[in-house]
DNA sequence: TCCTGGCACTCCATGGTCCTCAGTGCTAAT
DNA sequence: ATTAGCACTGAGGACCATGGAGTGCCAGGA
C-alpha cells in the first residue's frame, strides 16, 4: 500500500511543514528534497497519502499538512532521535551542576529542558513509592506537637506536623523514633505499611495513642501525595505558537495538576521516550499539542517522569533527543547524590 | 486646573474603558453616566484632561484612552477599594480551610487570588528573615554526611544535606543540636548570626571542624534563599488580554523569579496596598501591565508579599479589594497555626 | 505499467476603493 | 460657562479584481 517513496514523501512533507508552518505543495516538495520524481508524481502519490488519512489539505489548491495519524507513523517510523550537539551537551553539563538539593536540581531541570526545545517543560519529582526510607525523624515542637520528617534515598524530604497529642514524653518520642528506624529504614515506601502494622502493640499502652497518630500520619504522607509534585516552565514559548484550540485552553490545561500527571501517564523503563499526538491526549484543550515523555531513574528503576508538551507541528526528532538526554542525565545526578 | 467635572469625567473614561476595552467618546459618557452636561462640554474637558496626559486618543476621531499617569490618579484620587461580596468571601473561606502545611496553604492561596480576579496572581513564601526560628535538627545520615533542618514559626521548613564532615560520632551531633537550639531557638533569623558567632569556641577541638561546616551551611541557608521562593498561578486569564507588547514578552518575565520579587519590592506594613501602573514596574515586557500587591504577615509584622498581575486596564478596585482581602486571610491564618 | 509535461481550474491572500460611522474640534448662540 | 450645530477625520468593513501557488486530470513517453 505505502511503498518506500510514499513515506519518503509523507517524510519531506512533515519536516517541511514544521519547518515552514505551511502547507507544502508537490512543487516546493521536489525542489527542497533529492526525490528524484517530478511533482506530478509526487501528487499522485500525495492522492495516496490523503486517501489514507496521513496528510490533508486546508482547502482545494492548497498543499498538504500532515494528520495526527501521519505524525504518528513519522515518529514511529520515518524518524530517527536526533542526538544533541555538542553545545546542547555542554548546556546540560553546565546547568545542573552546582545543583545543592533536589528543589533546585528539579527546578533547573525544567528550565534546561524548557531552554533546549523551546517548548513547555514538565518535571516530576521523583516518586516517593518507588524510592526507599532512609531516615524517620520525629522532632517535639513543644506543645502537643511533634514533626515528622521523611528522608528518602533520592533526597526528597517530606515533612508533617502532628497535633494535638497529648502531653508528650521526650522518652517515648525517642523510643518510637528508634523503633520506627528500625523498622523500616532502607525499605520501599511501598513496603511501609506492612512493617508498620505491628508496632503499636509493642509500644507500652500509655504511649499508643501517640503512636498511632503518628503511624497513621506516616502512612497518609505516603499514599496521598504520590506524584503530585510537578514543576512547569517556558509557557512563554506556547505564546509563539498559534493554536487551533485557544492558546487560554492549552494555558488551562497546563495548569491542572491532575492533568500534568495523566498527560506524563504511567512509568515505565528509565529512558524510554513516549510520545503522545494531538487527540491521543485526551484531553480537549490539549487537542492540538503532542506530548513528548521519558521515565528517569536511577538503575533500571523509574523514579518519576519529564516532558516537553509542544504543538503537533513539533520537531519530534530534536525534542525526543533533547528529553531523553536531560532524563538520562538527572538519572546520574540523583544516583551520584 | 481639574475641578470637580474633569475629575468625574476621568474617572468615568476609567471606568468604562475598562469594561469596553474600547476608547470611549463623549456621546458614550454623557449617556452611560450621569454627569449633568452635554457632550460637547464633556469634549472640551476632554481636551483639558488630555493636555495634562491623562488621557489620549489612540488616533483623530477615535475616543480617549486612560494613559498611566490617567490611571494613576483614577486609583490615588478616584476609587475606593471595593469590598467583596459575601459570596466571594464564602469562596476565601471555603478555599483555604482544610490545608495542611505551608505548601498547600500556599498553593491554595496563589489558586484563589487569580481566580478572584481573574488576573495572574503571586504569591511569596513567608521571609526566613522575619520569621524566628523554632527548631534546629540535625540528623546524621550514615557516611559522612548530617542533614539539618530548620523549622521557622511560620511553618516554613528548610532543610539541607551536609557532607564530607569526616566520621561522625552520634554523641557529637547530639551535643551539637542541643547547643544549638539553646543557643538560636525562639530567635529571629536576622539574629542567627551574632548568636551563633562563638559556638565553636565552645565545642571540643576534635568536632570542631564539624561544628563550622554546620553553622556555615545553616548561616548560608538563612541568607540566601530569603525570599527567593515565589509561586504563581492563572497565566491562562493573560491569553484573554490583547497587550500592546507581546504575551511572550509578559509570560517570559514572570517566569523570572528576580522578576516577580522586584515587582512585589519592598516589605511595607502587613495590608499595605501598593499599586504599580505600566512603566513604573521597571521592566520592559511588563510595561502594559499593572501590579497590585499587599503585605501578609502575623500582627503587625510583615512576612512576605502576595499579587496580582494584570494589564493597565484592570478593575483595580475590585483587585484591590481581592487581594487585601486574601493577604488578610492568610495572615489569620499563619497565626492560627 | 509507471512517470512526466502540460493545462485548465480553484481558491486564498493581497491590495485597492468606497462607504459608513463614531467621534472630534470649532463656532455661534444661549 | 454651556450647548447645539456642523464640517471634518480616520478606522474598519464590504466589495471586488488580481496574482499565484497548488491541484487534478489527461495524454504521451520510457
Amino acid at each position: 500500500m505505502l511503498d518506500e517513496r510514499k513515506l519518503a514523501v509523507l517524510r519531506a512533507v512533515v519536516e517541511d511543514f514544521v519547518n515552514t508552518n505551511e502547507p507544502v505543495g508537490s512543487k516546493a516538495l521536489a525542489d527542497r528534497h533529492r526525490l528524484g520524481v517530478s511533482p506530478a508524481t509526487i501528487r499522485n502519490d500525495m492522492v495516496a497519502l490523503e486517501e489514507d488519512g496521513y496528510i490533508t489539505q486546508p482547502h482545494t489548491s492548497a498543499g498538504r499538512v500532515p494528520t495526527d495519524k501521519g505524525y504518528r507513523l513519522f515518529v514511529d517510523r520515518l524518524s530517527s532521535v536526533k542526538p544533541l550537539s555538542s553545545a546542547e551537551r555542554r548546556a546540560i553539563e553546565s546547568f545542573l551542576t552546582g545543583a545543592v538539593d533536589l528543589d533546585e536540581i528539579v527546578a533547573r531541570t525544567v528550565r534546561l529542558l524548557s531552554q533546549l526545545t523551546r517548548q513547555v517543560a514538565i518535571v516530576q519529582y521523583p516518586s516517593l513509592t518507588r524510592s526507599s526510607v532512609q531516615h524517620v525523624e520525629l522532632i517535639p515542637l513543644g506543645g502537643q506537637r511533634v514533626m515528622m520528617v521523611v528522608i528518602t534515598n533520592t533526597g526528597r524530604v517530606e515533612q508533617r506536623v502532628i497535633d494535638g497529642l497529648g502531653e508528650i514524653k521526650e522518652t517515648a518520642v525517642n523510643d518510637l523514633r528508634g523503633m520506627l528506624n528500625r523498622a523500616i529504614s532502607g525499605l520501599h515506601l511501598g513496603d511501609v505499611p506492612d512493617a508498620v502494622e505491628d508496632l503499636p502493640s509493642q509500644v507500652p499502652p500509655e504511649h499508643r495513642q501517640m503512636a498511632v497518630s503518628v503511624l497513621s500520619v506516616l502512612l497518609e504522607s505516603l499514599v496521598e501525595r504520590h506524584e503530585e509534585k510537578i514543576v512547569l516552565a517556558g509557557t512563554a514559548n506556547l505564546a509563539a505558537v498559534d493554536f487551533a484550540a485557544s492558546l487560554r485552553d492549552v494555558l488551562e490545561a497546563l495548569e491542572e495538576n491532575m492533568v500534568l500527571i495523566r498527560l506524563l501517564g504511567e512509568a515505565k523503563d528509565p529512558s524510554m521516550l513516549t510520545v503522545r499526538i494531538g487527540a491521543e491526549n485526551f484531553h480537549e484543550g490539549l487537542r492540538s499539542t503532542s506530548v513528548v515523555s521519558a521515565d528517569y531513574g536511577v538503575g533500571n528503576q523509574s523514579l518519576a517522569k519529564i516532558g516537553v508538551v509542544g504543538p503537533t507541528r513539533m520537531d519530534y526528532p530534536g525534542t525526543m533527543g533533547a528529553v531523553r538526554a536531560v532524563a538520562r542525565y538527572i538519572g546520574q545526578i540523583l544516583a551520584g547524590q
